[in-house]
DNA sequence: CCCCCCCC
């Protein structure tokens, strides 16, 4: 004996009114969104009396047709009136209570006009009230904890659509990202977001402007909120790898509270930690968690990327673990400044990225990694112990050691050869790196007001009214930065060389900041030659980019130092006996 | 409303 429909539930949950948990019977199911890895069906579904074909069922993985089913959850959805359909059935959550072979009854359509034939007082009153979505407080400074608690409907991520708004989610904050600034013709402002999971699934979540700042330290890795009132939008899938079709915005309606009880039903950030030595085989641009200790740290780097133009920090980290394998993981930014290696403490990266260098394979930093230093997990004090009592010691292999001979490892030049060689002709450009000494650096021209917004390096026009105009940014400011593009001399015995040096590895020759040298040309244009002067006959290892450029119809070969480096003199003897070896055939 | 994820 099939359970009883509940006959007459669809007229009135149509009309607005709370049926708790009503029995229908699935007539048709059709699948949508095909190319989704969640499952959502269109369905034609029946109470006995009336039946309905927009309804719509998600976050399982299949229904049978003729089916028989409790609605425990759903929702009235109010479509937008450019569609034709205005009312949705959403069902969020259902149990199936029998399968069936066929159609019981006789159902009719239920139509807009069957429901407005039904005045509404001749529906009764329903004082059960098993709510289908929990009623948002009124008063939002109410603790969402404590109305939340009596509530016994809280949805699932997974269950989360744009037809449907009043729901809350109960989800763990499994990745921040750093605060970014954008600035483009649209606009510019700042922005985070944040990864959210609970046991049905992941969503991310951004925050913008104002609300990101508001936000943003509220919103801890790890803890535990309740998030409702957040606007649905179809997830970007170019840059937004998480199991979700959707991905929402934090808007001023927004309620966020942190739960304060967790009672461990959301689950913890889960870690597939990687060995170090299997990342050899991963592919370039896999996103792997790892733990290792830090083994060594260099130095902070900045320079200039070339693709964007923009001046980078970086650190490298060399992390090893108990596969006895070491890799190179860099650290950008911020992190890459503050990153403390004293002590070898253990780093935890989730969605490190892996890369490749030189033949090497490499780990890095992306913005969706979330790093921890000395994790309280059982992993962090296994490997720890595993290197304090014997990884310390152990020889390992490093993985990100440049294997290939030639091409990523920039050769050695003297600056006759620079030109012998006919360099510059391949599209990315050759580098090479030479010692040389500083025989003249330009000041005419070598400093320019740039535009003050960090990472862009435009030069701004000086509009003569207290403003400055940046082409790129399309915007005026009120200041601006002193940038150097220095053309510069350099020689050896062989010859000599002009090249452009740009602001951070100008900064190095001069031991002045470019802001210092921009107030000194400004100031009294012989201190500020003077401070250019004072680099003359110093040497260093120059690493260089030589390009072949079109100029005026006219082909020449434009040479950018790309990097400068105090001479280590013990080292390059190293490379001048490497050299004698080579030319002599005779091997040290 | 971002969407860059880098360098040798």
């Amino acid at each position: 004996m099939p359970p009883q429909l509940s006959t007459g539930a669809l007229l009135r949950i149509m009309k607005d009114e709370k049926v708790p948990e009503p029995i229908v019977q699935i007539l048709q199911s059709k699948k949508i969104n095909c190319n989704s890895d969640k499952e959502r069906y269109r369905l034609l579904i029946s109470d006995g009396k009336y039946q309905i074909s927009h309804a719509m069922l998600t976050g399982v993985s299949g229904v049978e047709n003729f089916s028989i089913i409790k609605m425990k959850q759903y929702h009235l959805s109010e479509l937008s009136s450019s569609q034709k359909i205005n009312k949705i059935l959403l069902i969020i959550g259902m149990e199936v209570l029998c399968s069936m072979d066929e159609k019981i009854g006789n159902p009719e359509q239920l139509t807009d006009q069957v429901i407005a034939s039904h005045s509404s007082s001749e529906a009764k009153p329903v004082t059960n009230t098993v709510q289908s979505v929990p009623e948002q407080p009124r008063d939002l400074n109410q603790s969402l904890n404590q109305s939340l608690s009596e509530s016994r409907v809280i949805s699932q991520i997974s269950a989360l659509t744009p037809y449907h708004n009043k729901w809350v989610i109960k989800a763990r904050v499994s990745n921040k990202s750093q605060m970014r600034t954008w600035s483009n013709s649209r606009g510019e402002g700042k922005l985070f977001s944040v990864d959210l999971m609970d046991e049905s699934g992941e969503i991310r979540c951004t925050a913008f402007r104002d609300l990101a700042d508001k936000y943003f330290n509220y919103l801890q890795v790890d803890k535990v909120y309740y998030f409702s009132k957040c606007q649905l939008k179809p997830a970007n899938k170019q840059f937004n790898t998480l199991k979700n079709d959707y991905e929402m915005t934090i808007g001023n309606e927004t309620v966020i509270e942190e739960c304060l009880n967790d009672d461990g039903l959301v689950p913890q950030v889960k870690y597939s930690f990687v060995p170090i030595s299997s990342v050899a085989e991963l592919a370039v641009g896999a996103l792997i968690d790892v733990i290792g200790v830090c083994k060594e740290v260099s130095d902070i780097q900045n320079f200039t990327s070339r693709t964007t133009n923009r001046e980078m920090t970086k650190r490298d980290v060399i992390l090893v673990d108990q596969s006895k394998t070491s890799i190179t993981l860099t650290l950008w930014g911020s992190q890459a400044e503050s990153f403390d290696g004293v002590n070898n403490p253990v780093v935890l990266v989730r969605g490190a990225k892996v890369g490749e260098f030189g033949g090497g394979k490499t780990l890095s930093t992306v913005m969706s990694s979330q790093m921890k230093i000395n994790p309280d997990i059982q992993e962090c004090h296994k490997i720890k112990g595993w290197f304090d009592l014997e990884g310390k010691e152990s020889d390992v292999k490093n993985l990100s050691e440049r294997t290939g001979s030639g091409s990523f490892q920039s050769q050695w030049l003297y600056l006759k050869e620079v030109q012998d060689k006919g360099l510059g002709n391949s599209e990315r450009g050759d580098y090479f790196q030479t010692l040389a000494t500083v025989l003249l650096m330009r000041s005419e021209n070598a400093i320019y007001k740039a535009c003050p917004t960090p990472d862009c390096n435009k030069k701004v026009v000086d509009l003569e009214n207290g403003m400055y105009r940046c082409e790129k940014c399309n915007r005026e400011y009120p200041n601006f930065k002193y940038r150097l593009l220095v053309s510069m001399n350099i020689g050896d015995f062989s010859g000599n060389q002009w090249v452009s040096v740009f602001s951070g590895e100008a900064e190095k020759i001069l031991g002045k900041t470019s802001q210092e040298v921009g107030l000194a040309m400004e100031d009294n244009s012989e201190a500020g030659t003077a401070i250019f002067q004072n680099a003359n006959f110093k040497q260093f290892i120059f690493k260089c980019r030589a390009k072949v450029e079109t100029y005026n119809d006219e082909q020449r070969l434009k040479i950018v130092v790309v990097n400068v480096e105090n001479v280590d003199y013990e080292k390059h003897s190293g490379q001048l006996c490497k050299e004698i070896a080579e030319l002599t055939g005779i091997s040290a």
